[in-house]
DNA sequence: CACCCAGAAT
């Protein structure tokens, strides 16, 4: 790295100040509009051709706009040209192609640009370090950053609300908060733009109270304020602490734009909040919101997530402009939905649209294979990723293969699958694997598994659960026990199971064996009812898995032995109007008891169900589940 | 005679 040298005296500065040559002038100004004019870059091009002819190459005013024309038409590679015919680049032609550079993305080559002018003892103003910085910014490049930092302090340029802005704006993107905040201090304006600053950066950091505290004190927030904070809280899994304060927002009367729907979308998918969701879908209008297509994806994303997948297709062939993002998400919606057949012809669709998918298509698309045991079509579907769409195979997708070959029960094949990968298998290929173990009980293939993810340290809590399910479904107790004493020992918390269910615009969050609820004698009585009725009536067994627990006395046993998503819909039964549709949102895969279970439960209190698990969506209506019991 | 789209988005 090159040192500053400030020369401020002398001749080494360049021509910034220096008169222009005797009557050019009114070329100069005819030259410049004449680029000024130009739409595409050959035009430019030609446009230089005339401007060499005249002998007017070297006038920096000239090239200065030529320069920035070139970035704006994405051609840096001429600009690039035209700056190396220069003889004596000025601070505002370097300044011009740093910023073409970060504008076409190549960041690295700005810094590199940058030093080049320092090494040439050109001193940089205010904008060539503001360029530079947005770059390091980019590159999360803060060595440099902290090296032009030093250089604004030797300048005396420290006073500057740009430089301190981008100063402020490195230094949050890379983690370095405390001198984020040093700077933020030093602005006595605190204006909202700052403030948006600071807080964005805290929350990018996980730090929610810091950037509450700055929220609190902005004055008069605007709409990209409280789009930031909305935006920070999802990304820190606080949704609903989001929603609140996009509550509060309205209550201020600030107009949410495109930005905070798409992130109070997020919030709702999250959450399964369908009814919120469809408020703010309904009030996009008045808002003057733009169904562009990331509010599209959005919403189709929300729909979808929220179990009305009807809705997301509604959405979808409203949408006036689609991307490939677009079917990206409508591919993913039907396969969670179970809809593989839909989710093909869909992907058939976009390539007749004479769109190119990208591999996360193909996620999508395999995925949505698995869910239906579509074997076949799935190989043909890698096999054509990989040989007409040259798109290498990443973990996700070989993930997905083996998962689709899991499920089906060839599990030897997925197993050699695994080994002729030119990819290491990640926990979650493996997790997939065991748990397909578990369903076709597979004994010694699951114990192998397993032991490789214990071995490598990979192993989460829900590997020990399936070990040790994979022991107890074939009678192995003793086995199925030292693996939860290894759970324990190794301090390994089980993921507690959580349900949410939306009743009346709230969202009702329900634990395993929950009591904490303030309707938790009546859900609990709902609970027993419906268990004995279906026992009686309906020939239903409960065949409750091992609990990995140590469980003292009877009473723990039997709260334990109740999944929440049951809570959530006895709550949901007790609270809603008689054949409302009843939409639950569970951390966890559902279990087979409760799968069975709650097929007879919508028979006969005669409603829609509608799952969300881990993986899936499960649509229960009069005693089937749209899944066909595969999952 | 030139110059930093202030910040947020599946």
């Amino acid at each position: 790295m090159y040192c500053l040298t400030l020369v401020v005296q002398g001749n080494s500065i360049l021509p910034r100040n220096s008169k222009p040559k005797s009557n050019n002038s009114s070329h100069r100004r005819e030259a410049i509009s004449l680029l000024q004019k130009c739409k595409n870059i050959s035009h430019v091009q030609s446009t230089h051709a005339k401007i060499i002819r005249n002998g007017q190459e070297q006038d920096p005013f000239i090239v200065f706009e030529l320069l920035r024309l070139c970035s704006k038409l994405n051609s840096i590679d001429y600009a690039s040209k035209v700056f190396h015919r220069i003889r004596t680049p000025n601070v505002f032609l370097y300044t011009a192609l740093v910023d073409g550079f970060v504008l076409s993305g190549s960041h690295f080559d700005g810094i590199r640009l940058y030093y080049r002018m320092i090494a040439d003892s050109i001193v940089p103003d205010n904008y060539a370090i503001t360029s530079v910085l947005k770059a390091c910014g980019f590159q999360l490049a803060l060595k440099p950053g902290r090296e032009v930092h030093g250089q604004v302090i030797k300048l005396g340029l420290c006073s500057n609300r740009s430089v301190k802005m981008k100063l402020m704006e490195l230094y949050g993107k890379c983690g370095e908060l405390e001198d984020a905040r040093r700077m933020f201090d030093e602005m006595p304006e605190h204006d909202v733009v700052a403030s948006t600053v600071m807080i964005a950066s805290y929350l990018h950091h996980r730090f929610v109270g810091e950037a509450r505290s700055v929220f609190d004190r902005v004055q008069t927030k605007d709409t990209v304020c409280w789009t930031a904070m909305i935006d920070g809280l999802v990304k820190n899994g606080e949704m609903n602490w989001a929603l609140e304060v996009f509550r509060e927002m309205q209550v201020e009367n600030v107009k949410p734009n495109e930005a905070t729907i798409v992130c109070v979308l997020s919030a709702c998918s999250h959450l399964g909040a369908l009814e919120l969701g469809r408020w703010v879908h309904s009030y996009m209008g008045k808002y003057e919101i733009k169904l562009n297509h990331i509010v599209g994806g959005a919403l189709i994303h929300m729909y979808a997530r929220c179990g009305d997948i009807d809705k997301a297709e509604k959405v979808f062939d409203e949408m006036m402009e689609r991307d490939i993002s677009t079917y990206n998400v409508i591919i993913s919606a039907l396969g969670m939905h179970g809809k593989s057949i839909e989710a093909i012809e869909m992907f058939r669709a976009m390539i007749k649209q004479g769109l190119r998918p990208n591999s996360i298509t193909f996620v999508g698309v395999l995925n949505a294979c698995s869910h239906r045991g579509l074997v076949e079509l799935g190989f043909e579907m890698f096999h054509s990723m990989v040989r007409d769409y040259n798109i290498e195979p990443q973990v996700e997708h070989y993930g997905c293969m083996v998962d689709l070959l899991g499920r089906v029960g060839r599990l030897e094949e997925a197993f050699s699958f695994i080994k002729r990968m030119k990819t290491a298998p990640d926990h979650i290929m493996l997790g997939a694997l065991l748990s397909a173990c578990k369903i076709h009980g597979n004994l010694e293939l699951g114990e192998q598994i397993a032991r490789s993810l214990l071995d490598c340290g990979k192993a989460d809590s829900g590997t020990y659960v399936l070990l040790s399910n994979v022991y107890a479904s074939s009678g192995r107790w003793k086995e199925a026990a030292k693996v939860r004493a290894e759970m324990k020992e190794g301090g390994i918390q089980k993921e507690p199971g959580c349900s949410l269910i939306e009743v009346n615009n709230e969202i009702h969050e329900f634990l395993l064996g929950d009591i904490r609820h303030p309707h938790k004698e009546e859900i609990y009585k709902k609970l027993k009812e419906l268990e004995k009725r279906l026992k009686l009536k309906e020939g239903y067994s409960p065949k409750t898995e091992v609990a990995l627990h140590d469980v003292e006395d009877r009473q723990k046993e039997w709260a334990l032995s109740i999944h929440s998503e049951r809570l959530a819909i006895c709550y949901g039964l007790i609270s809603t109007k008689p054949y409302t549709t009843l939409r639950v949102v569970k951390n966890l895969r559902v279990c087979n008891d409760c799968h069975s279970m709650i097929k007879l439960i919508a028979k006969i209190s005669k409603r829609k169900i509608v799952v969300r698990d881990r993986n899936r969506f499960h649509h229960f209506e009069n005693g089937v589940c749209s899944c066909g019991d595969y999952w």
